[in-house]
DNA sequence: GTATCTGCAAAACATTTGCAATTCT
DNA sequence: AGAATTGCAAATGTTTTGCAGATAC
């Protein structure tokens, strides 16, 4: 994605574009692998010497808040984040560890409502056993 | 649920049921409020006052592997621990901070495998705005 | 020129670990 | 006696906060 369209994102959502928050939203764009704060962090140290972790910090607040990216729930202590325009959903190997994203079409993707309570955020996680370490255990 | 029967859950599951385990256990089957380590904790000490924190970590930690109890995945970053026989979801209110259990029954919670990955926990959770807030906000 | 953003250092928390004391079998 | 559980204190690691300096509008 080119930078004029990320500075696009930004503002339509009304996050002003800086430097820092450019690099950050742009790392989360390229790197669709659910960085922690010190993936991204370390990932763009060597492009910008002077950047902080609470820089860091303080960036991915904001594009939550602005639902820009969300958080991924895991069972995790270290918070992990996520750009994508897709609706999807996790699953996490209890083996390998692996975090892979299932794009599946799913009703309960779709639904807007539950209960009569207003549904804003689909956060859908499995744990198991990913087909890869499958096949290692039937060996 | 009587004593015995937390008991016999235990043994079941190969967990030695100590006094301490006991009464964790049973606070979680009587409280499913989905209470963090410090609620436990703070919730038996009066009756247990020689009980300490760690303890409760550790049993939270041997219920957990042995798949007894559940991790409530949240964003939050204080983890949330459930007992609960019947699958069912959550919903989190956004603007009350409410956890809703979500008693549905979903397709996707009956699935076994998605994409060739087997599925042995289910985490679904959603945001929101629940209905009580809904009400308010249209007054 | 005033708002906002940035970054350092310190603080605040949740959680884990090492180890000794206690308890259970 | 031997093994597992418990609990204190210290360590660890993540995230937040206060505040001063830099930057943007």
């Amino acid at each position: 994605m080119k930078q004029e369209e990320i500075i696009k994102k930004m503002e339509e959502r009304e996050v002003q574009a800086s430097f820092h928050r450019i690099k950050i939203l742009e790392y989360l764009m390229k790197h669709r692998t659910h960085p922690t704060v010190d993936d991204i962090y370390k990932g763009l140290s060597s492009e910008i010497p002077t950047l902080s972790k609470t820089t860091v910090y303080n960036t991915l607040k904001v594009l939550v808040d602005k639902n820009i990216i969300s958080i991924v729930t895991t069972e995790e202590d270290e918070a992990r984040y996520d750009y994508s325009e897709e609706m999807h959903l996790h699953f996490k190997c209890k083996q390998c560890g692996n975090l892979y994203d299932i794009f599946h079409k799913c009703e309960i993707l779709k639904q807007k409502e539950i209960e009569g309570h207003l549904i804003e955020e689909h956060h859908i996680y499995f744990r198991g056993i990913c087909k890869k370490c499958r096949k290692e255990i039937k060996k």
